[in-house]
DNA sequence: CGGCTCGTCCATCAATATTGGACCGAACGT
DNA sequence: ACGTTCGGTCCAATATTGATGGACGAGCCG
């Protein structure tokens, strides 16, 4: 029955996989690191590290390159094939390129998980990029157009729960930090048809989102972005394509995937 | 001093941690599984894989929806994030995005690792899309033309232990299966400057890659590729510019990765 | 309403993760 | 050239903890 989040999941865990996903995560922060430099960041000991090392070589995950340790491109291989599996991803893919040179801003593809905002997949026009945000990138909802668009989706509880979980830490100096303004600027984004990041998570980065519908249940929620420079992205750009742009493609995304 | 390859290995593993990547492969078969089923289809017994899924839940890595099970999007942002680092792909995703856009068909950009080819980046014209291989897919190097443009530029000892570690063999009646045959074809690619595969993995697939040079060292090796339904890439069509287009980019990427 | 299945939980016990310290080769400074 | 240090690798001993059979309760089907 979805009874939701704070149970009391009572330590059913095993302490060698939160060990692993430690040294996991240490690894992110090298390009490349020794045994000794990474255990002694990590606080653990250096034999204990040495070991997941290894176990982790083994398994395939993490490369050795001359003493060397690294994070392989096995954890590519599985993300992809994760979101390879999506229908949405299926589904979206293409229009989303197609949007993204055809507007000449990116183009983003978000969906909820977690209670944060996951970029499914990122299309930058051919010529400049400016924004380049990692695939996969996991964020707060508040201060990005795709997440407003995906709480705006959400019944009043779940977006509570969702504030509950993550806060509504600030950005810039226009981020929303109140609980009452956030749930009134998602009323409006359900009045006006979508949602508008204005300068909320950085400085000089405006964006647009529209809510993509693709599913009968209110579970997964799904939604569309374009976003850019501020000053390329008025009032006035809005009206001249870009709005109806997005709102097409995301039209062609929900059909495609109904019968996909 | 890097003694290769055959090693012991002896036992430094933590069972735990393969145990885990066992129900990460288990998962990676189904879009969402009860507990019950999982545990059947690997042979597990039913409370083990409850707690390694509970375990790999609370690590954010695995979600619950409703008593089912799937691998979550934190997968994606770990591939996403390693990609990231690597300034191999900051200079070459633009570049090859204007590839595939300028001649029509998908451009990838390969590297090896574990003797595999890995496909760090790949693009698709905006029109018709045609291969939709997933990022971060791992194959065969002696099949693909980025995984023998790769091979072109290691030493015959190295290729040699490829070879061993994978073996040749067969997708289709035009692949390479002697070793003979291969170094042939790998001398052949030096020469020539590019690689050809042509229907050596898949049937009316065809493509051509060249070798990336990014570091003076021989370690890293990468190369970028152009694929297409064979009947669009014959003789004519790869002087017709996409050979050329080809060699522009990689010029464009080798330059770029320099002053980066 | 009764029987089955499934997700979750718990207590037991042997297996195994953990860790300090030894070892060894390379790098480095003098 | 030599001694010293540092980093990677290995090993053995112990307590921790992973593994597992079985119980429980809720939902579903007949």
């Amino acid at each position: 029955m979805a009874q939701d989040g704070a149970s009391g999941s009572s330590e059913h865990n095993i302490q060698a996989v939160h060990t692993m996903f430690t040294v996991v995560d240490g690894l992110r922060e090298f390009d490349s690191v020794g045994v000794s430099e990474l255990a002694s960041t990590l606080e653990l000991p250096k034999s204990t590290t040495f070991v997941y090392l290894k176990t982790l070589e083994e398994a395939g995950y993490v490369v050795n390159d001359g003493g060397e340790y690294r994070l392989g491109l096995r954890f590519l291989e599985l993300g992809g094939s994760i979101r390879q599996r999506l229908r949405l991803f299926q589904a979206a893919k293409q229009e989303i390129d197609e949007l993204s040179s055809q507007v000449g801003e990116v183009a983003n593809l978000g969906v909820m998980e977690d209670g944060q905002r996951v970029l499914l997949y990122t299309s930058q026009p051919s010529d400049g990029m400016f924004d380049n945000a990692p695939t996969g990138e996991f964020t707060n909802m508040h201060w990005t157009a795709l997440g407003k668009a995906l709480l705006s989706q959400l019944s009043d509880e779940r977006v509570d729960a969702v504030v509950d979980q993550h806060g509504l830490p600030s950005a810039t100096d226009a981020t929303i930090t109140e609980r009452d303004a956030l749930f009134d600027e998602l009323e409006a984004i359900r009045e006006r048809g979508y949602a508008i990041e204005d300068q909320e998570r950085r400085e000089g980065v405006k964006a647009v989102a529209i809510p993509v519908r693709y599913s009968d249940d209110p579970d997964p929620v799904a939604a569309a972005a374009i976003s850019g420079p501020k000053r390329r992205l008025g009032d006035d750009s809005l009206d001249d394509g870009i709005l109806e742009g997005l709102r097409e493609a995301v039209n062609i995304i929900e059909l495609s995937y109904k019968h996909y």
